[in-house]
DNA sequence: GCAGCCACTTAGTAGCCGGCAT
DNA sequence: ATGCCGGCTACTAAGTGGCTGC
C-alpha cells in the first residue's frame, strides 16, 4: 500500500492524530551599541527600547524608493509615535527632522560584514539553522513526518503592501505566544511555549489542517502554520483540484452554449452572469470578489470591474468588437488587453455601461457568490477559478501537441518548445515579473558570444572557401578530407549561433513572464510527466527538486498516454 | 441576501547559494 | 581564487470561496 493508497477519512476529517513543537519565534531585538546614535533637529536622543526597534525597521528600509512615498512616512510616523513614550512623543513631531543615518549605516555595515563572512563561519550559521528545522520544522500527521511550510513566526517589521496600499508603512506587531492558537491531537505531546510564556489557546480540531494560527495587527487577518506543499495532505489536495478541472472538460461545452444562451435572458443579472462567465472563460480571469475599501490596494477582478477598466472599439486594428482591458489585478499586476469579442457580448456591455459612471461597476447585479452559485450548479466543485485550472492545463496539452513530436532529436529543442508552451499559459494567466535587475547586462553578454560565433563562423568559411580553392588546384584525396574537417566546422559554427540565438529570444521572450505560478498552480503535472515520458525527457528537466517533490503523486502514477 | 469570519490557494520578490567563466 | 549570474528557496501578501448567523 503506498502512501497514496491509504484508506479515506471520513467527510470533514482533515487527520486523526498531530503533533509538533509549535512554531519558531524570531529571536528578541538587540538594542543598539552605544555609539550608534538616532538624531532629532540634529541633537542625539536615546530612545526608548520600543521606539528604537521600531526605528530600526525604518533605517533599514531608508535605500528602498517607498521610505519616500508619503502614505508610507504618515502610517509609519503615526504608528511610530504610538510606541514612543509619553516625553518621546513630546518631542519627536516631525518625521522630516529625524535623523537615522547612523542606524542604517549600521545595518548596511552588518549586511556587508555577513556577506564577507569566511565559508566556515557561514557553514556554523548554516547548521544552527538547520538545527532550528530539525526540532521545529516538522510533523507527526498520522503514520507520517512532514515537513511544515512555514514553521517560523514572522518578524515584526514595516508593512509594505503591493501596489498603492493604503496601510503601507504600519507597523506590523512583534508576535506573542500569548497571540498564538495551537491545534494539535489531543493525545500528541503538547508544543512547550517558551519560557515564561503561556499559548493563547491549545485545541484539537481534526477539521482543518493548520498546526497554529495567529492574528496579524495590519488587516486583522489569520496567519496559518500549515504543511509543506510536498506533504500527503496537500498532494491530495492538488490532485483533486485537477480532478474537477479534468471534469469540466466534459461540461465545458454545455455550459457555453448555455451562457452564449444567457446572454439574451430578460434578466439583467443572467446577461451579467453570462458576460462575466465569457471573459473568466475566455480570458482566464479571476472571479473578481468584492474588497472593502480603503483597506487594500484598489485591484479588481472580473465581477468586480468598473466601467473605467474597460473601452468599447466599435472597429480597433481592422477587427470589430474590441474590448480594451486596463485595469489593475491581484498584486496590482497590470492587465492590458484587446479583445475582439462576439457582437452579443459587445451589445451587453454597451447596455451595462449606460447611465454609469467610471466608478461604477460594471456587473452591478452580478457577485461571485451569485456566479459561483451558479456553477455549482452546472457540474459539482465548479467554481471560478476551475476554469483558470482548466484552461490552463488544456492549453498546456495542445500547445505541447502542437509544437512537439517524439522525431525532434535535441532535448534542447524539446525543452525550448515545452517553454513555449508553458508561456502561452503564463501570458493566457497574465503571470509577469519584474524584468531581472541584470537583463540588460546578461542579453547584451549573450549579444556578444552570439557575434564572437559569427565572427568565427566568418573564420571558418574563409578557411572552408581555402580549402576547397586548394582541393581544385591540388588533385589528391588529402584536400578533399580538409575540406569535410572545415565543412563539419562551419556547421558547427552555425549550430552554435543558432541555439545562442534561440536562447537569446527564449530570454527575451521571457522578460517580463513568469513560468512559475502557472507551472506549480494551474498545469496538470501528469501532462507533463506524460509528455517528458513520450519524448525521452528526464524528468529533471522540467521540475527542480522541489517542485519534484510536490508533484511526486504525479511522477508516481502517471502512465505515458495520460490525457488530461 | 449579506457581512464577517475562516481556511486555504495563488502570487511576486529579495536574497542566498552554488556553479561556471575568467 | 574570484566574481558574476541564474536558479531556487523562503517569505508573506493577496487572492478565492465556504460557512454562519442574522
Amino acid at each position: 500500500v503506498t502512501v497514496w493508497e491509504e484508506e479515506k477519512y471520513e467527510a470533514g476529517v482533515k487527520w486523526r492524530f498531530l503533533e509538533h513543537k509549535g512554531p519558531y519565534f524570531p529571536p528578541n531585538y538587540q538594542p543598539l551599541p552605544d555609539n550608534v546614535h538616532f538624531h532629532y533637529k540634529g541633537k542625539p536622543v536615546k530612545l526608548s527600547l520600543a521606539a528604537e526597534e521600531v526605528a530600526v525597521f525604518f533605517a533599514q528600509m531608508l535605500d528602498h524608493e517607498y521610505t519616500t512615498k508619503k502614505v508610507f512616512r504618515e502610517n509609519f510616523f503615526t504608528d511610530w509615535r504610538k510606541v514612543m513614550t509619553q516625553e518621546e512623543r513630546l518631542l519627536i513631531q516631525d518625521l522630516d527632522k529625524c535623523d537615522f543615518g547612523e542606524i542604517h549605516a549600521m545595518h548596511k555595515a552588518k549586511v556587508e560584514e555577513k556577506r564577507n563572512m569566511s565559508k566556515e563561519e557561514k557553514l556554523v550559521l548554516k547548521e544552527a539553522s538547520q538545527m532550528i528545522v530539525e526540532e521545529f520544522g516538522y510533523c507527526l500527521l498520522d503514520h507520517h513526518r512532514e515537513r511544515i511550510g512555514n514553521f517560523k513566526i514572522e518578524p515584526p517589521g514595516l508593512f509594505r503592501g503591493r501596489g498603492e496600499h493604503p496601510k503601507q508603512g504600519m507597523l506590523k506587531k512583534r508576535i506573542q505566544p500569548e497571540d498564538v492558537i495551537i491545534n494539535c491531537s489531543k493525545e500528541s505531546s503538547i508544543p512547550v511555549p517558551p519560557a515564561g510564556h503561556h499559548w493563547k489557546e491549545v485545541r484539537h480540531d481534526n477539521s482543518v489542517t493548520w498546526l497554529a494560527s495567529w492574528t496579524e495587527n495590519i488587516q486583522g487577518a489569520i496567519k496559518y502554520v500549515m504543511l509543506n506543499a510536498n506533504s500527503k495532505l496537500k498532494g491530495e489536495k492538488d490532485w483533486e483540484k485537477f480532478e474537477v478541472a479534468r471534469k469540466l472538460k466534459t461540461h465545458v461545452d454545455g455550459i457555453r452554449k448555455q451562457y452564449l444562451e444567457d446572454m439574451k435572458s430578460r434578466e439583467m443579472r443572467i446577461r451579467q452572469r453570462a458576460v462575466a462567465l465569457y471573459f473568466i472563460d475566455k480570458l482566464a480571469l479571476r472571479a473578481g470578489n468584492e474588497k472593502e475599501e480603503g483597506e487594500t490596494a484598489d485591484t479588481v477582478g472580473c465581477c468586480s470591474l468598473r466601467v473605467e477598466h474597460i473601452t468599447l472599439h466599435k472597429q480597433l486594428d481592422g477587427k470589430d468588437c474590441v474590448v480594451e482591458f486596463d485595469f489593475l489585478g491581484k498584486d496590482s499586476i497590470r492587465y492590458y488587453n484587446k479583445v475582439p469579442v462576439i457582437s452579443k457580448v459587445f451589445k451587453n456591455l454597451k447596455l451595462f455601461m449606460e447611465n454609469k459612471d467610471p466608478g461604477d461597476d460594471l456587473f452591478d447585479r452580478l457577485t461571485t457568490a451569485m456566479l459561483n452559485k451558479h456553477l455549482s450548479s452546472l457540474m459539482p466543485g465548479l467554481t471560478a477559478k476551475v476554469f483558470r485550472t482548466y484552461n490552463a492545463s488544456i492549453t498546456l496539452q495542445q500547445q505541447l501537441q502542437e509544437l512537439t513530436n517524439e522525431s525532434m532529436d535535441s532535448d534542447a529543442e524539446k525543452l525550448l518548445c515545452y517553454n513555449r508552451a508553458n508561456r502561452a499559459v503564463a501570458i493566457l494567466c497574465n503571470h509577469q515579473r519584474a524584468p531581472p535587475k541584470t537583463f540588460e547586462q546578461s542579453m547584451a553578454n549573450l549579444q556578444a558570444k552570439i557575434d564572437t560565433g559569427k565572427e568565427q563562423l566568418a573564420l571558418a568559411k574563409v578557411e572552408l572557401k581555402q580549402a576547397k580553392k586548394d582541393a581544385k588546384e591540388k588533385d589528391n584525396s588529402d584536400p578533399k578530407l580538409v575540406v569535410e574537417k572545415k565543412e563539419a566546422a562551419v556547421k558547427r559554427c552555425k549550430e552554435r549561433i543558432l541555439k545562442l540565438e534561440v536562447q537569446a529570444t527564449d530570454r527575451e521572450e521571457n522578460k517580463q513572464i513568469a513560468l512559475g505560478t502557472s507551472k506549480l498552480n494551474y498545469l496538470d503535472p501528469r501532462i507533463s510527466v506524460a509528455w517528458c515520458k513520450r519524448m525521452g525527457v528526464p524528468i529533471e528537466k522540467i521540475y527542480n527538486k522541489t517542485q519534484r517533490d510536490k508533484f511526486a503523486w504525479a511522477i508516481d502514477m502517471t502512465d505515458i498516454d495520460f490525457e488530461f
